[in-house]
RNA sequence: GCCCGCGUGGUGGAAUGGUAGACACAGAAGACUUAAAAUCUUUAGGCCGAAAGGCCGUGCCGGUUCGAAUCCGGCCGCGGGCACCA
């Protein structure tokens, strides 16, 4: 007898892939291709237990479809550029490249041990100038095809280190590392067109089936498509060239009930206003010490500025508005103005309140009379009110017909028009850093902005760079920054701006198609590839990085760079949850928390001390992170128990799109079974046990069941229950007194089953049991139809609701047999007492309802 | 603040309109062993009961239904996103 030891087995397995090499993806032409892709990771250094979920999740279905005869291709690479490599050059002095590049050495050599079935013959990083280069030969085809602009756009400036900053790098307002209080600060910067595409990116939402219905509807809410009225209020008092203001509303019914008129502190109108009057001067400064997120502006209290100016509302020249500065009106959505109407929106109200504004009901929920409001009055547009102003009488109609009936009638009147308006903004892709893609594009005196010549790509960054000071060495840079313009050849400047990283990461998927072409993909590979059929990744993705990939494509289609079929790149979206620790938590001698390591606790059941006896406050679980370090090392779990056993349990448990918890006990308990499983399949090769009709037919059965569920839950993204299954199917297997033949057959099938998960395990199996080649490559396994029903099944029996009673009857029994037998059966009889019975409901092979 | 999720035994979860708690962890009892580990067997939502059985129970409150963890309305708690973290 032998032992489980898969120290030794999984790198002999693994080994034998590689010779084999069995995960090379090839174009196929005889075969259905299936491409499975995880969102790629960044390289901090080091794997953590999220990515084994993730890219286990991966393996699961691309080792699943390769057994199902489908040619697979299952890529991995890096997003290699970001802020992480730039920081690390300032705290410890190196050159991001080298960090980058050792920080994805080391990955590497973390994740092969897992044996993923990864191409790695397609591994990329996205600051590898072949890749970005390519980037930038797309960015000039997308200059020429108008999908890029430049515009003045606000970032968070920190006035100490003289250098923009990132809204993680703004604390409560401050600059992280200076501690100045941020400002917002205006800049010429590089923006892709995604608005034009708005409507389109909403519309084809519809035909992603086969994404999570939230992740659609998070989509469908941030493009935000709105219809409404601009219109001008005339104003007076106001500087040359504002006559107008331009607003727009969403709320064309409430514009009888306006009371002012706010626009951004970022308006045309309130930059002109700071100039001359030093009080609105200063409310703008403090406005825009607010740094650039949304939610900070949310956030933020209500506050205003009478500029002064009045404005005349449409339908009476003689109703005059006062017009506010605000610091909540965004200058970035519809006109960067709107009309207050406090007694239908609650921020107006709360504003109207704080500076005494009159409020003037326009409707009035059905049914009551016009009384003093303590909050607004917001029913749904759907909703019927009656409507006491705008119309001669009281009318009794829903927010949506008088919206539509005031577009109209402003329209007639050349009061404003209708507009359907997008909340989704352009990308803003600059990005003053240098570890990022160059912007391929150059300064010239006499030609103005001009996109680098083809033949010059890439724009490689240049290695000899400092982090000792703030700002982006890029500018800095003088030797890379002067270059000759492409068009007249004079002495030129380089943009310093790098692009977002969320531009690199909107095409890998199909650079990995064609990874080594000197053209941004090729067209045959493309075709046959595209589309990814399944993506998996967080749902902290759901919109950005997942709506500018749905825009990149079809940028990418517009430059021909992809086929029209791959302008949504994603088949299937699978969003999985993170993996979870307690924290372990104890005090230092000036009060502050310490945590320590998962592996320095010992857990009792009530509670958990350091290895000296002290108390440790368990704190309940979180996402791993290093801060807390309630972090498990993949790479100690797979020493102590092998891949497999982390495989198993991360998938195992948990439904994979909520987050799982990772335990000590619960990994114990995976190696446990596995080793179980390992022994059954031994125990079946050193015996001999004669044929048993009875049995036999029983664990034939409970094969054919096995296989049916596990399919149907891989195919459901249900491991979780295609491991439970497992577990039911080992206990079935382990106890069956059938003979050895058939016990072999179903450990075979075993193993097949568990091959998703636990591919050196079944390697190991399916050998000790004889199978051919490699079960790696062995066709999936399928269940006889025949073998899936079952002659007799068992029913509950309600009363009035309440189970009462059960009744085991053949599986074709009639409906109405079933109901004599339910009046015949003895506890029924008894419980009804003669009770009289007036309906019975039967739900064939569910449940029988008796109602009295 | 706004948008989107989630909430079931001591624990992870199963059941997505039809027997609530499959499967597993931790626990308890037993077998084997000099002992421990490992393994195997049994047990297990709560309350009442000797048992048969009954009552209660899926974050909270209300509704729809013969029947609700599941659908609807309101609340509470937790998590994700909010455009320069990736």
């Amino acid at each position: 007898m032998s032992r489980y030891e898969p120290s030794q087995t999984e790198p002999k397995w693994q080994a034998a892939w590689d010779a084999a090499g069995i995960f090379t993806a090839r174009r196929d032409p005889t075969k259905p291709k299936y491409y499975v892709l995880e969102m790629f990771p960044y390289p901090s250094g080091r794997i953590h237990m999220g990515h084994v979920r993730n890219y286990t999740m991966g393996d699961v279905i691309a080792r699943y479809k390769a057994a199902s005869g489908f040619s697979v291709l299952h890529p991995m690479g890096w997003d290699a550029f970001g802020m992480p490599a730039e920081n690390a050059a300032m705290e410890r002095g190196g050159h991001p490249k080298d960090w980058t590049y050792s920080n994805i050495a080391d990955m590497r050599n973390q994740m092969k041990p897992l044996g993923l079935s990864i191409d790695w013959s397609r591994e990329f990083a996205t600051c590898d100038p072949e890749y970005y280069g390519q980037q930038q030969a797309m960015f000039i085809d997308m200059m020429e095809a108008g999908l890029i602009y430049r515009k003045n756009a606000m970032v968070n400036w920190d006035p100490v280190d003289m250098t923009v900053l990132a809204n993680e790098q703004v604390i409560d307002g401050r600059g992280w590392r200076s501690g100045a209080l941020v400002e917002r600060r205006e800049l010429t910067q590089w923006f892709f067109r995604i608005s034009n595409y708005s409507s389109e990116l909403l519309k084809a939402l519809d035909a992603l089936n086969d994404w999570p219905h939230k992740v659609r509807l998070m989509q469908a809410n941030w493009i935000g498509k709105s219809r409404g009225l601009q219109f001008a209020f005339s104003t007076t008092g106001a500087p040359e060239g504002f006559d107008r203001i331009e607003v727009y509303t969403t709320r064309p019914d409430t514009l009888h009930g306006a009371s002012f008129v706010a626009i951004s502190p970022d308006h045309p109108l309130a930059k002109q206003l700071e100039r001359h009057n030093p009080a609105i001067a200063e409310f703008v400064a403090e406005c825009r010490r607010i740094d650039t997120s949304e939610e900070a502006l949310e956030k933020a209290e209500k506050n205003g500025i009478d500029t002064g100016i009045r404005a005349l509302h449409p339908f009476d020249d003689t109703w005059e508005l006062p017009v506010y500065i605000a610091n909540f009106i965004l200058m970035d959505y519809g006109t960067g103005a709107i009309f207050g109407c406090p007694a239908h929106d609650q921020r107006d109200f709360e504003f109207a309140t704080k500076y005494n504004l009159p409020i003037k009901q326009v409707f009035i929920a059905l049914g009551t009379k016009e009384a003093p409001l303590s909050e607004a009055y917001v029913p749904m547009k759907s909703e019927r009110v009656c409507y006491i102003r705008g119309f001669p009488q009281p009318e009794i109609k829903t927010g949506q017909e008088v919206i539509e009936e005031a577009i109209a009638h402003c329209e007639e009147n050349g009061i404003g028009r209708g507009v359907t308006n997008y909340r989704l903004r352009d990308w803003g892709i600059s990005r003053q850093r240098y570890w990022g893609c160059p912007i391929p594009v150059v300064h010239c005196a006499t030609c103005g902005v001009v996109a680098e010549d083809k033949a010059n790509l890439p724009i490689c960054l240049p290695d000899d760079v400092t982090f000792d000071q703030p700002g982006n060495p890029l500018d800095r840079h003088s030797t890379w920054r002067n270059c000759t313009c492409p068009k007249c050849g004079a002495t030129a400047r380089r943009e310093t701006d790098t692009m977002d990283t969320f531009v690199d990461s909107s095409w890998y998927y199909a650079r990995f198609t064609a990874p080594r072409a000197t053209t941004p993909t090729i067209a045959e590979d493309a075709d046959y590839w595209m589309n990814v059929d399944q993506y998996i990744g967080g749902i902290e993705h759901a919109i950005l990085h997942l709506l500018y990939s749905r825009f990149f494509a079809r940028a990418m289609h517009k430059t021909g760079h992809l086929p029209a079929k791959s302008i949504e790149p994603f088949n299937a979206l699978f969003t999985q949850g993170m993996v979870t620790h307690e924290i372990y938590k104890t005090t230092d001698a000036n009060g502050r928390p310490v945590y320590h390591l998962p592996e320095d606790i010992i857990r009792n059941e009530s509670d958990a001390t350091l290895a000296d006896g002290t108390k440790v406050e368990v704190i309940p679980s979180a996402k791993m992170s290093k801060s807390k370090k309630n972090v498990v090392d993949p790479l100690k779990i797979i020493t102590e128990f092998g891949a497999d056993t982390a495989r198993w349990f991360v998938m195992s448990d948990s439904p994979p799109e909520r987050d799982m918890e990772w335990t000590a006990s619960g990994a114990k308990a995976a190696y446990k079974h596995l080793a179980r499983v390992w022994r059954i399949a031994d125990e079946i090769t050193h015996t001999n046990a004669n044929a048993n009709a009875t049995n036999d037919a029983a664990l034939t059965k409970a094969t054919a069941k096995a296989v049916d569920e596990v399919t149907r839950n891989i195919d459901n993204f249900a491991f979780n229950k295609a491991i439970a299954k497992l577990y039911e199917f080992t206990n079935t297997l382990s106890n069956s007194a059938a003979g050895t033949t058939t016990k072999r057959t179903a450990m075979q099938t075993m193993a097949q089953l568990m091959s998703p998960m636990t591919p050196h395990l079944a390697e190991e199996i399916w050998q000790m049991l004889g199978g051919t080649g490699l079960v790696a490559q062995a066709p999936w396994p399928s269940a006889d139809p025949a073998l899936l029903t079952d002659d007799e099944i068992t029913l509950p029996i309600q009363i009035n609701g309440k189970r009462r009673a059960e009744i085991t009857i053949p599986a074709n029994t009639p409906k109405s047999e079933v109901e004599k037998i339910v009046l015949a059966n003895e506890s029924v009889v008894k419980f009804l007492a003669g009770t009289p019975v007036k309906t019975i409901i039967v739900v064939s092979g569910r449940i029988i309802n008796v109602l009295t």
